[in-house]
DNA sequence: ATGACTGCAAAGAATTTGCAGCAGA
DNA sequence: TCTGCTGCAAATTCTTTGCAGTCAT
């Protein structure tokens, strides 16, 4: 109860209505301990159980995601299998992949340090940096 | 001639037949000074131009792009608009991406450090680290 | 000759879009 | 009420695949 409320007033806060969906994917996403790495497809096979009787289209899977994402809740990250994978650890820090089973894990931030970080073009800002570690696939 | 036999061993020690359309293909990625960011599409738009009699198919392409990519003769790059770009060099350096314009941009290797490059899980080793900075986009 | 490679067109996967109806504010 | 949101299906974009004909070895 309490937690939808804040959930509700996280959207809101956001410029975007606690619709019914956008509160089950909210609670889906960020109601967990540990952090949580999928795509628009896993959340569709997760939050739309057979059992369910109220699924939530891929379309709105997608704006929804994108939102999120937009709005800083989110994060995107890059492999090299071409999909747009999420975090919902929106903090800095890095990640492995496994390009054997498409799998990410996260790196603690702490353990990497990142130096002499070239500066931008000029007029330019960096918005954030990238860092996927590839294990070897044999 | 002389480079077209280069290439042409080049493209046979890495099990490779120097195919017409492969030489081509290599002429075009290889043989130029600055190092050259593209995507598939990039690559057919430049090759294909209209005044071409022989075209080389998109099939083609993408077989021949991702055979360069696996021989390591080319480089694939992450990028936040989720598209397969590839480079030319294939030694380690990072990009700067600007996604205003979809823009990838070269970072000399030896202005960056990385420090305290953790640990792969168990059994795993790292095959390489894709680094990308994100520039903002205001 | 025998594999490998190419081109075409069709298929496939992932994502986006248009729009009518529905629901928060 | 009035936008914004959702769901559906169609459309788009990017990439892969099957296969018959062609080419390198």
């Amino acid at each position: 109860m309490n937690k939808n409320i804040n959930l509700a007033d996280k959207l809101r806060s956001s410029q975007l209505r606690p619709t019914k969906q956008r509160l089950k994917i909210a609670k889906f996403l960020f109601e967990r301990e540990k952090t949580f790495h999928f795509t628009v497809e896993d959340l569709d096979n997760l939050i739309n159980v057979k059992t369910e009787d109220d699924k939530i289209s891929l379309a709105t899977l997608y704006n929804t995601v994108h939102a999120f994402n937009r709005a800083g809740h989110l994060k995107e990250i890059l492999t090299k299998n071409n999909k747009h994978y999420f975090d919902t650890d929106t903090g800095p820090h890095f990640h492995f992949f496994d390009s054997k089973n498409n799998k990410l894990t996260d790196i603690n931030t702490k353990e990497i340090e990142l130096k002499n970080i070239p500066k931008p073009p000029k007029g330019r800002s960096i918005k954030d940096i990238d860092i996927v570690i590839n294990l070897r696939n044999d």
